[in-house]
DNA sequence: ATAAATGATTTATT
DNA sequence: AATAAATCATTTAT
């Protein structure tokens, strides 16, 4: 995958690298070379007394010295080591040397002040903390994996989240181990490296001048040198690591569909909420905790059903019958409670109701009139911002799991509903208006059927205000 | 294998 | 900021 690409990308321009670290390493050995044969009288003068200045004689001497090269034997070189020492030990050598010492440090004065300090790369600093937040560079979470796990384990529903999730978690932690073997492996390579020229100038500090600034230099370039391997392996693993990101925390990709309980709640509350189906942002919180995901994902459930009901609403009739008689069960005892209770509502004007952008929402086949019903509740004039949505779903909440069976059930529900809108036609028997208030009224009704306060909603205006005695719900 | 359903994202609008 | 609408990429059903 692309991650062993990438790495293989390191491991090709750390080798690239290398070879230029070889070329200076090459270069270093070239001075040691010429020193020596400066100083220890090189053997082998070119065998064609003239120089060529043409280039037939040219090639003629670089085959000569190709061929001189290929006969040194070690015995060549042991002498010359042993001349070198011999020099060495000239008396004249220590006054020479400091001669030569004092021209250099003249002229490589001019050489150094190209640049002095090296400024922190914004490049550099801009992959490093970027390493650093997505936890590659970062302390080794050694536990990290272990105890995101654990917690998401012990939140119950971020269980298969963190499952999800383990993939990309494993993927990231092979490419921080990867990330940082190669890191030490550089750092390692570049302190060998690095003593290992500082071992040669220091050698050769006594057959050339080499100041320290020198040798300093040198050091700054290898470091150089190595910091830019660096860079390229911070900037593939920051490529491998968004890569990673892409493929496994692009949720659009993963995608799973929600469980069944989690759309049944959602569809619940969308159809028994129909003429305003905007849940609060509480309403949203109770919501995603209720179904385990998270609040966002509700509101994207809610953006999605809402345009796509409107889109086709013949299409989600049955569904929103089957809802509709679902959360009717409630309605239905609420509403013959009510009934007894708050005969002569008020006739508070019904609300036209939702805002939805494009009119519609009026439903007008017959069995869409339960639709209607038991969207009353929640429809009360303009004050509804008042967080009272929680019951209704609350209340659904235990109906459900308690009776609700399919098809049966629901056909049960279904003939209490039409019970129930007979008894309204008949006690109120008037329009939908009359009737939507008559149902509204039952819109305290609480999950236990205890809606003792309610009268007092019979007072019309505001009755959605009901809700919050139920509120404390979060049970979960 | 193909279409439908679905959750998420993107773009535009207010 | 929140939403509508269009769109994407996947899952599920056929």
């Amino acid at each position: 995958m692309s991650f062993s690409i990438c790495v293989a990308q390191c491991t090709d321009s750390l080798a690239s690298t290398m070879d230029d670290q070889a070329r200076i390493m090459q270069s270093i050995g070239g001075v040691s070379l010429a020193g020596h044969s400066v100083q220890g009288g090189m053997p082998l003068p070119p065998p064609h007394g003239h120089d060529g200045t043409d280039g037939d004689g040219r090639k003629q001497d670089i085959g000569d010295i190709l061929h001189q090269i290929m006969t040194i034997t070690d015995q060549s070189l042991d002498e010359a080591q042993a001349k070198k020492h011999g020099l060495n030990c000239h008396r004249m050598k220590p006054a020479l040397f400091s001669v030569l010492c004092e021209i250099k440090e003249k002229t490589g004065l001019s050489i150094r002040g190209a640049q002095e300090e090296d400024p922190p790369d914004p490049q550099l600093m801009r992959l490093d903390n970027m390493l650093l937040a997505e936890g590659v560079a970062g302390p080794e979470k050694g536990g990290g994996s272990a105890a995101a796990a654990a917690a998401a384990a012990a939140s119950g529903g971020a269980a298969d989240n963190s499952i999800e999730h383990s993939d990309y978690r494993a993927k990231l932690t092979q490419i921080r181990q990867i990330y940082h073997t190669e890191l030490e492996k550089y750092e390692q390579a570049c302190n060998e490296f690095t003593t290992h020229v500082m071992n040669l100038l220091r050698e050769q500090s006594r057959t050339r001048p080499i100041s320290p600034k020198e040798i300093e230099r040198m050091v700054g370039i290898i470091h150089r040198k190595f910091s830019s391997i660096q860079m390229q392996l911070k900037q593939s693993t920051c490529e491998a690591v968004m890569i990673l990101r892409s493929r496994f925390l692009d949720a659009r990709r993963k995608r799973r569909n929600f469980s069944k309980q989690a759309t049944e709640i959602l569809n619940e509350y969308f159809y028994s909420h129909l003429s305003n189906p905007y849940p609060s942002e509480e309403a949203k919180e109770e919501l995603a905790k209720k179904c385990s995901i998270t609040v966002s994902q509700v509101s994207n459930w809610f953006g999605n059903k809402r345009i796509r009901y409107k889109k086709n609403i013949g299409k989600f009739q049955e569904e929103a019958n089957l809802y509709a008689a679902k959360t009717a069960v409630n309605a239905a005892h609420a509403a013959a409670a009510a009934v007894q209770n708050s005969q002569a509502n008020s006739p508070t004007t019904p609300n036209s109701g939702f805002q939805m952008k494009d009119e519609e929402f009026q439903l007008d086949s017959a069995e869409s009139k339960n639709t209607l019903l038991s969207n009353m509740f929640t429809g009360s004039s303009g004050s509804f911002s008042l967080p009272n949505t929680g019951d209704m779903f609350l209340s659904m909440q235990s109906l459900n799991g308690d009776s609700y069976q399919g098809a049966q059930v629901g056909a049960n529900v279904q003939s209490q509903v039409d019970t129930l809108r007979h008894v309204i036609s008949q006690t109120a028997g008037y329009n939908d208006a009359l009737a939507r208030n008559t149902m509204y009224s039952p819109h305290c009704l609480n999950a236990n059927g205890g809606w003792q306060d309610a009268p007092t909603s019979s007072s019309v205006i505001s009755p959605t205000e009901g809700a919050e005695s139920v509120h404390s719900d979060t049970s979960n």
